[in-house]
DNA sequence: TATTGTGAACCTGTTCACAGCA
DNA sequence: TGCTGTGAACAGGTTCACAATA
């Protein structure tokens, strides 16, 4: 039975399988200009983060570094495409076509990484004339029946907070287990589905928490 | 010199200053709901935590709760509002007004949560008809004396990933020190500018890669 | 010789469990 | 009595520094 166990069985930590994606941005990118090998120091560099980092993470999933040489560009980057799930495209569906869903329609970053966007839902049948990014959108109704034709396990929501749960379970209940969140709404849904959240006002109340507490500073500073 | 050192100047750790937004937007649903008064175990529940750790990380803050009671929902409020600096609004430049620089321009939640959008630059003259969430779109070039006027100190790029490196050049050379990157490459800026990013397809791919696994631990099960 | 891969030390963040207090 | 606030134990993540090796 261990037959089937695919070699990507390892136990990779959280905080890496965050990175692995810029890594795999950043392999794209050399590869694109045309570097064959890199060093660690100059991946690292790419991505963002600093060596030691870089190839611990990397350790976790291999040795597929050369000592005294580097990683070769293209071995690498298919490496961790394959670790992380992106050699097929992944179908998802988007539910709320408001500003911020016809936004992620026709965001290419999503197709070039890894994903297909197989249909757009909205609840509200005024939007049901419209085409956004080639795609009809449709009854948030046909959601049942979308999940099950086209096998989709990932599903994002971009409706008012107010929706978003309803759209989870929803979601949930048709077979969905992976939800990525723009709704400023804490979900829940059963073990075993996967939420991740991306909460635009969080994220500016994160920079202004440190912008407030540079000025405090330069306060001090003047004063002394 | 230590009278304008305001009680907020207090160490926060950086795991904590990224759930103080989330404790926020829970009270303001809970005060909307007109409830005067929560324990730490709703409050937590409330913005998907355990309540121990929502207990540890208002600690840093203060002691703002009654024991044997819990917390009074809008004097935590405000308290967190206060350190986090969201008490009065943030004027806040979007530059990149393609489909996810309208999606932001219009998001009502900046507005409600302490920001204030008070221009949007494209460097394309053909958006520079455009009115968008009741602003002119207005040329790159105008960014300087905009940041000076209104006292920017937080950018948005909402541009593809080429230009966004020489928007930040920009951005930090006009006096910005806190930028929101919603394009996917890594930005380089000097010491004492914050950087927060969000990549949507890292997003996605770190659900795929859960979503991978799930695949493979059913049929490891299977096969048992 | 140059660079990877990794144990060990260190640091940060989380959870436990209970003392302290209204 | 009930719930907060917090030391202490624990877990996870990062960095160091160097042995292994192409």
């Amino acid at each position: 039975m261990s037959a089937r166990t695919p070699d990507t069985a390892r136990d990779i930590p959280e905080a890496t399988v965050a990175r692995l994606p810029v890594y795999l941005r950043a392999l794209i990118v050399l590869a694109d200009a045309g570097t064959a090998t890199c060093s660690s120091e100059e991946l690292a560099a790419a991505a963002g983060v600093n060596s030691a980092k870089l190839r611990k993470d990397l350790s976790y999933l291999g040795s597929y570094g050369t000592r005294g040489v580097g990683y070769d560009v293209e071995y690498l980057r298919y490496q961790i495409a394959r670790e992380i799930g992106v050699t097929q495209d992944w179908p998802v569906v988007i539910v709320g076509i408001g500003n911020l869903g016809h936004a992620l329609a026709n965001y290419s970053g999503f197709r070039s990484r890894g994903f297909r966007v197989v249909a757009l839902l909205d609840a509200d049948p005024a939007r049901h004339e419209e085409v956004v990014a080639g795609l009809d959108v449709r009854s948030f109704d046909d959601l049942e029946g979308i999940v099950e034709e086209h096998d989709v396990s990932i599903g994002v929501i971009a409706t008012p907070a107010v929706a978003a749960q309803d759209v989870a379970d929803r979601m949930v209940a048709a077979g969905i287990t992976s939800v990525l969140n723009f709704a400023p709404i804490v979900l829940s849904v059963p073990e075993g589905v996967d939420v991740r959240k991306v909460d635009l006002s969080i994220e500016l109340q994160i920079l202004a928490y440190h912008e407030q507490r540079k000025a405090v500073t330069a306060r001090a500073e003047d004063a002394s």
